[in-house]
DNA sequence: CGTTTATACGGAATCAGATTCCGTTTCTCA
DNA sequence: TGAGAAACGGAATCTGATTCCGTATAAACG
């Protein structure tokens, strides 16, 4: 039972709602892959060979079909901050991190416009996101030390990182790179070389 | 003539068109200031008493309405970089304007998330205030010598800005500025104190 | 195994908003 | 004042989201 909640829910699920939640979240991460993240939901049910009450009745919301998508890729994220930590000195593991979350945002199309829109569909992706990778900041950040200001607090970092991967696209992501270097880098206590 | 093009163009319009439009202007300002820029477009030509028809003739897209509603505000906020730059000390003069951006940003419910959508409708929108702020930006730079880093541009910095700014509510906008001035505190030569 | 019952399914029907289209109205200019 | 150009309005159409309910099927039970 790899991811808690979910799967403890999906195990009483009956076997064929369970074979097509399998083929739903198969299916949205085709169809989001080829065309993004705000796909007709019927494409995805026709992909899946379901009908479209079937997929409503499982993801209420398109952020929940994003969500179970993301679910596994999302939290290796989480876990590489820790290995990312013994790797590299202070600043350097933060820069890797967010390079990682970065692949993870340009990898699907048009998430990173799902992830800055505040249509509130979208709410609880970015909750989501938030939940799990907030924890892995401090870590990143008080590894460093007094080299990072004291006045920003990881919730604010992280939302401003991830306003900044908003932008990125899959041609174009060296920007948002140098982008985010620069709030890193406002990161240092002013006096700190 | 205050405003070039478009008002050239609307000086050759028929006197109803000429109506309708300034109607239609002042009818956007007030529905998107109280239910926000995504608006139903049936709502605006309602308050402006046009039928649909006509708002689509003169506005194609929502974005072309939205720039419209604010083209005296974004003008006068590119105008005000001069301002500041003369008022104040370089960084300062930079968190100035920022915060005048800000307060525009701010004012529009919804307006944040349109400067951040990647919806393509409103790409006419960001590349209307970016053509018209970003060249206030290398005065506010430049201002500063080598208190900032080379090896960013004015194109880049404003984009992070307005992806910040993407996250302002009416209500909540102090963190926003905290990571603007994150961000700005990034742009310090290294270095430099 | 049959039944029974709770679950789940499919997709037609409904709804919301965006966008187009064209018959009618209104300007403008000679 | 009258003809033609320019605009108008809003019904019709289209797209995609969301709901609803009659039907099908897994699972539990004797």
């Amino acid at each position: 039972m790899p991811y808690g909640v979910v799967e403890t829910a999906a195990q009483t699920l009956r076997a064929d709602a369970r074979r097509n939640h399998d083929a739903l979240v198969t299916a949205a991460a085709t169809v989001f892959a080829r065309v993004g993240v705000d796909a007709p939901i019927k494409d995805v049910a026709d992909q899946a060979g379901v009908g479209v009450g079937t997929l409503y009745r499982r993801f209420p919301t398109r952020a929940d079909l994003i969500v179970a998508v993301l679910r596994h890729e999302v939290d290796e994220c989480a876990e590489a901050a820790t290995t990312l930590v013994a790797l590299h000195p202070p600043f350097e593991a933060l820069a890797h991190w967010i390079d990682r979350f970065l692949d993870l945002v340009v990898r699907k199309r048009g998430l990173a416009a799902a992830l800055r829109s505040d249509a509130s569909g979208y709410a609880a992706l970015r909750a989501d996101f938030e939940t799990r990778l907030v924890p892995s900041l401090p870590s990143l950040m008080s590894a460093a030390g007094d080299e990072v200001r004291a006045d920003i607090s990881a919730a604010e970092l992280w939302q401003a990182i991830a306003l900044l991967c908003g932008a990125a696209t899959p041609d174009d992501f060296q920007s948002t790179r140098r982008m985010v270097a620069l709030l890193i880098n406002g990161l240092r206590t002013p006096g700190h070389v």
